[in-house]
RNA sequence: GGUCCCAUCGACUAACGGUUUAGGUCGUAGCCCUCUCAAGGCUGAAAUACGGGUUCGAAUCCCGUUGGGACCA
């Protein structure tokens, strides 16, 4: 294997946005590649015509360039997706672009009777189903057509019946493989019937399309969520029957669940990667809280920078066992990566959705120091606004049980009095200067100086809770802050 | 119903037969730091699903049971 360049994919069905569980799978992908030096393809598995949509697919693109996934292969986002289609280079990325080819191949397999043509309605279907599970049997097409004479099928076809193609399962023996995290599995051949391979509309199904896609493709790993395992007997079967050489190694990745167990799904709440953006996370978090789910280092490590995680990502540490999706931890490491970010990488992001406005200079420099002190506090983007919001405000909204904890108490007339004459009479507001005021006014009251810094506070940012009181008041300028306190004196304060 | 997969604190996981009084992280409880809120530091509670084997020794290997999941749909 090593002589041979590592290709992987992602193929994701485009029937919706990409979700945990989709931008997982792409992830483990993506670092299996760039590990090794590998090819990373993104193919778009669109042959479910009623459920696909351009919608999907571009939030499939968006998606992946959000969190940074970014493929060596496949469609080139940014002209429309009808041009992208069009073009022959990127086209062969759609499989609906490729119906040709898998009408081929399974000429060739009825060619070589390791297919055939079935006639049997859906009504048939449906009765024989019922039939086998009152007999408790597994649910396995019967064959029935398989043995369909020439007459037979011309009778079919006089009734203006559309035949499927289906595959010729060997009915002995066993299919196996050694898969890349859970070891050797095998399946007996009579459990595996003659699935469809190429619908009456003459589209191929998922097994069929993508075992073509993935040989022609070139494809030498596969690395994909073990909803999948039961396919992959399937697909090595009809590897062997398409005559075709090198099947890939198959990894199979355990599922992400919801907090009860279940499948993640809509109902515990946000499933899609870009409602993660929207409610103010990094991409960085979702790719290091994703990497967690099902991947672990020996010592258990949480944090990676993105070159540490390539590095260290290996398919046989991956975990059997399913996982389940814990939103607090992931807000705990969104609070991680908020504060080991730049300030203006922050900015830009929480720009970029619309969270603040840095349209100007002023506002930008304002924000970037109002960040810059609040930034350990910021867990979420969307954070931001609320936290520096009594920076940019003419007017500060009070909160009242601020005020009536802090302001309408005896003594902060006096406190306020104190501080507004000693901040009037300097020009130095820096906060060392301001924290030295503060500090010399409790001494001459004689009180703590917390009593002091609790009643400023409250009154030059309406809250109890904030950044660094004197950074704060330094950041405000004297201006603000004697205006705010000269308000508080005047409106505030009993 | 059949087949396949899986099973360590509430959650993510480590320990790939002996270094284990089962380690780390989130969360949680308490304490410390502190102008508030955070952040940080320290300490605690908290798990090998169950039953049989194999072995001098089992979370680890085997079998069964139970439970969960996937696929057939």
């Amino acid at each position: 294997m090593s002589d041979t360049k590592i290709r992987v994919r992602f193929a994701p069905s485009p029937t919706g946005y990409l979700h945990i569980g989709g931008a997982r799978t792409a992830l483990f992908n993506w670092l299996f590649a760039k590990k090794t030096g590998g090819t990373f393809i993104l193919r778009i598995e669109d042959t479910d015509e009623a459920r696909s949509t351009d919608e999907s697919v571009n939030a499939i693109f968006e998606s992946m360039q959000w969190l940074g996934l970014d493929w060596d292969e496949g469609p080139v986002p940014g002209a429309s997706l009808q041009e992208i289609k069009s073009k022959g280079n990127y086209g062969p990325y759609f499989q609906m672009q490729r119906i040709d080819i898998y009408q081929k191949y399974a000429q060739q397999l009825l060619k070589d009777g390791k297919a055939y043509h079935c006639y049997c309605s859906s009504e048939e279907l449906e009765q024989a189903r019922k039939d086998q599970l009152e007999n408790k049997g597994s649910l396995k097409y019967s064959g029935k057509c398989k043995k369909l004479s020439q007459e037979e099928k011309n009778s079919f076809e006089a009734q203006g019946k559309k035949p499927v193609i289906r595959f010729n399962m060997p009915a002995e023996g066993k299919t196996g493989f050694d898969d890349l995290v859970r070891g050797r599995i095998d399946f007996e051949n009579a459990q595996l019937d003659d699935f469809v391979i190429l619908k009456a509309s003459g589209i191929p199904t998922y097994n069929f399309a993508c075992t073509v896609d993935d040989h022609l493709m070139e494809i030498t790993h596969i690395l994909r969520g073990d909803d999948h395992l039961s396919n992959t007997p399937r697909q090595i079967q009809l590897y062997n029957a398409l005559g075709f050489k090198n099947i890939p190694l198959f990894g199979h990745l355990s599922m992400i669940l919801g907090p009860d167990g279940a499948r993640l799904s809509k109902r515990h709440g946000a499933t899609s990667i870009m409602e993660y953006r929207q409610q103010g996370y990094l991409p960085e978090t979702i790719v290091n809280y994703l990497v967690l789910l099902g991947w672990s280092t020996v010592d258990s490590q949480q944090l990676f920078e993105k070159e540490e995680m390539i590095q260290k990502f290996s398919a046989d540490r991956c975990s059997k066992a399913a996982a389940v999706f814990d939103p607090q931890k992931l807000l705990w490491m969104n609070g991680e990566y908020v504060r080991k970010t730049p300030v203006e990488r922050l900015l830009e992001l929480a720009s970029k959705s619309g969270f603040i406005d840095i349209s100007n200079d002023m506002k930008y420099n304002l924000m970037k120091s109002a960040v810059s002190l609040e930034q350990e506090k910021i867990k979420l983007l969307t954070d931001i606004a609320y936290k520096t919001e009594f920076f940019f405000k003419e007017v500060v909204e009070y909160d009242p049980k601020a005020v009536e904890k802090t302001l309408k108490t005896p003594v902060a007339r006096d406190i306020l009095t104190g501080i507004k004459t000693k901040f009037s009479e300097t020009q130095d507001f820096t906060k060392e200067n301001l924290e030295k005021l503060c500090r010399e006014l409790a001494i001459e009251k004689g009180i703590k100086p917390g009593q002091i810094f609790h009643p400023v506070r409250v009154a030059v940012s309406g809250r109890t809770e904030g950044p660094c009181l004197f950074g704060m008041l330094a950041l405000l300028a004297k201006e603000r802050v004697m205006q705010r306190i000269d308000y508080t004196l005047k409106n505030l304060v009993q």
